[in-house]
DNA sequence: GCGCTAC
DNA sequence: GTAGCGCAACGCTCA
DNA sequence: TGAGCG
């Protein structure tokens, strides 16, 4: 794969990882070269979280957090602030070469953290998972929780930016200022959930545990911590269809499926639309997550 | 996927 | 040379 | 303290 600036050789590229669709390395090397222009500003500054699959999607893969020892020089690290008082060297997805060697290492799905190297402690990015079960809901059910969501955060003063995770459901996010740490984006989370239960019980759960969920909708506000995880735009997910993950305009939710995107039709859309998320760092757009739980407070008086 | 060890 | 093996996660919540 | 969870 020639890549400005670094070439970066990808090996048995004709090796099929997703056995149901027949998608190769190969696939997943162009589809960073696609994507790799409107994913990398979203990447490039936080620790990721990789999960590799060798041997293929219906084989046992592995998440991985640290860096390998045989990873080359050129990739970047950040050294990570363990909770026990160690730390550990993650892995930036900070270039197009550093994607295209992860996926020759067989990194199928990245995983982003909510916070930033320039403030590992607070959080950037508010980030509520809207998770239906495994027996699935309807897809309208699911649609209205993300409109939920959109018009609480709208009166919380959050601006709502939505994603299509490739899974099941959607993700709802919002831009922070950084003036508070995980503790309080994580109790401001849980009470934004909180507070669309109560609307809605019979269909939404924030119950820990699967067994408690029923066929509930699960709101989890779990990825708001330190050292926790979400699925990066345009990132593939290992699903036999090879979906991706992908940042959507509101405009589309009415139609939108969560795993409505491969990469072909992913690559199709960047050609002919813009990355709907492109604003999402611009810092005057951010909010403050103690701004946001006072005027939660107050709407519920 | 890689690297080390044992044959 | 190569087959086999070990390894590649963490933080949080609830019981 | 540890299993479950993502």
């Amino acid at each position: 794969m020639p890549i400005a600036g670094r070439e970066v050789p990808v090996s048995k590229q004709d090796k099929v990882l997703f056995p149901q669709a027949g998608l190769t390395k190969r696939d997943l090397a162009d589809h960073i070269e696609h994507v790799a222009e409107v994913m990398l500003p979203h990447m490039r500054d936080r620790p990721l979280t990789l999960q590799r699959f060798p041997d293929g999607i219906d084989a046992d893969g592995f998440v991985q957090k640290q860096a390998s020892e045989h990873f080359p020089d050129w990739l970047d690290t950040v050294d990570v602030p363990l909770r026990d008082g160690g730390s550990q060297r993650a892995v930036l997805g900070s270039s197009e070469a550093a994607l295209t060697y992860l996926v020759d290492q067989a990194t199928i799905e990245f995983h982003i953290w909510p916070s930033t190297v320039a403030a590992l402690d607070c959080p950037d990015l508010l980030v509520i998972d809207i998770d239906p079960p495994e027996s699935s809901a309807p897809i309208g059910e699911i649609r209205s929780v993300a409109r939920r969501l959109q018009d609480l955060f709208g009166e919380l003063g959050l601006l709502a930016y939505l994603q299509a995770t490739g899974g099941r459901g959607f993700h709802v996010l919002a831009p922070l200022d950084r003036s508070a740490d995980f503790e309080a984006v994580r109790r401001l989370a849980g009470d934004i959930a909180d507070a669309l239960v109560a609307d809605d019980p019979n269909r939404l759960t924030t119950e820990f545990r699967k067994e408690n969920r029923g066929d509930r909708i699960f709101l989890d506000v779990n990825r708001n911590g330190y050292g926790q995880t979400f699925i990066a735009p345009y990132s593939v997910r290992a699903r036999p269809g090879g979906s991706c993950a992908m940042p959507l305009d509101w405009s589309e939710l009415a139609g939108a499926w969560p795993n409505g995107w491969d990469m072909r039709r992913a690559h199709r859309r960047l050609a002919q639309k813009t990355d709907p998320w492109q604003r999402l760092h611009d810092e005057r757009l951010a909010c403050s997550p103690g701004e946001a739980e006072r005027r939660l407070a107050a709407l519920r008086e």
